[in-house]
DNA sequence: GCGCACAATATTGTATACGATCGCGATTGC
DNA sequence: GCAATCGCGATCGTATACAATATTGTGCGC
């Protein structure tokens, strides 16, 4: 609790705090599909008040990672295979577009933070840690709309990737989270040669995989 | 205030209601950008407290049509020239071949729909009602979106046409809503045909030309 | 006359308190 | 014995109160 307090101390800044660490912990899937998040067991545990809890609950729920039920409660969202097929279907069609902008846009810094991922990701599949591997291989596809300098697009693609992060968690068996680092390997080298329809097709078929 | 307290009883329901009458008055044009909404304004205004109004603040300011600047207070959005860009861009991508999804999909009610939406907006600009025909025209985007049975993608188009909305307030001079219409009727004569590919296309040159 | 600093005011951020609603379990009637 | 209902506990929704921060107005000094 102390700890909780000088946190807070040193950082005036807001609760969404919370709803990223939540949000997080969504991503690593700490937190599963169907888990309730009481508003007395946040506030206790982030040692604030219901009032921000409710802030954070709320942000996540307009992202859809949270369901709130009226007088019932927040729970992680359980997305139904419909909106499972909806997600993936509008990221196939954001997604592979953006990846052409961005390999004409990256720049050689980008291409290093993009290997940078990569690297972290290995490291965290050694590890063991598959959440965390997970959380990594969804901030690659994030900052490839960033590189694409289309902030509006980032920030629709940071929600379906966090939609898609429940629906792993819902509905996969298969432990295939190493071909996807083939495929993110493939979509640098076509950035690295600016190569857009290379990287727009790697992207489609990318996605179609999943 | 009885009036008030009997409609609380009528609708149990939730605080959007503040959200979607502001959402509505933006699209409308009733509120420009960079209007200051002060929370006890708007409690007062609705008769509710802070509480309920802050709530449809942090709604509106998630779907990036109200900035809230910390300690601060909320206005109306003011997209940037960036911005406009990208959202128009974003639009580009997602609803020509949501479009034709569409054509494929739509039923004779749907049509009805589509057509009544044009009477109204019609109607609206008959009437000098310009704003009410720009929240029209917007809708009839949406309700593209909804036929196409693309719930994600209707969410993420309902917030691009709001910015759109703003855009349109802040950067627009000609009188050119007339040519939409043209462009919606040949849209729905598509429809009618179930041609997905004219659809797109017709959507595509329509978006092109705001 | 202008600018800066300080105080007063207004507005937002956060916490707490109260009322409403839902779920669950025990009790009672059939 | 089973089911339905009533009551209790828990949790959420809303309002209000307090604290922190920004803004504005005023007065003093230069």
């Amino acid at each position: 609790m102390t700890l909780s307090m000088s946190k807070k101390a040193i950082r005036p800044v807001a609760s969404d705090e919370i709803s990223s660490a939540l949000s997080r912990a969504v991503h690593e899937h700490r937190l599963t599909p169907g888990t309730k998040l009481g508003e007395d067991d946040l506030s206790e545990i982030y040692g604030v008040s219901r009032t921000v809890v409710r802030a954070a609950l709320q942000s996540l729920s307009h992202r859809q990672i949270v369901e709130i039920r009226r007088n019932r409660g927040a729970y992680v969202a359980q997305p139904s295979p419909t909106e499972a097929h909806e997600v993936f279907q509008a990221r196939e069609l954001l997604e592979p577009r953006t990846a052409r902008s961005a390999a004409l846009n990256a720049t050689r810094d980008d291409l290093e933070i993009l290997n940078d991922h990569i690297v972290q990701e290995h490291a965290a599949l050694a590890a063991g840690d598959r959440g965390r591997a997970l959380f990594l291989s969804g901030q690659f596809h994030l900052e490839i709309a960033r590189i694409a300098k289309q902030q509006t697009i980032a920030d629709m693609i940071s929600v379906l990737i966090a939609r898609s992060s429940l629906i792993i968690a819902l509905y996969w068996r298969r432990e295939s989270a190493l071909c996807e680092s083939h495929a993110h390997h493939a979509l640098i080298a076509a950035f690295v040669e600016n190569n857009g329809l290379l990287a727009e097709e790697l992207m489609q078929s990318h996605l179609v995989d999943l």
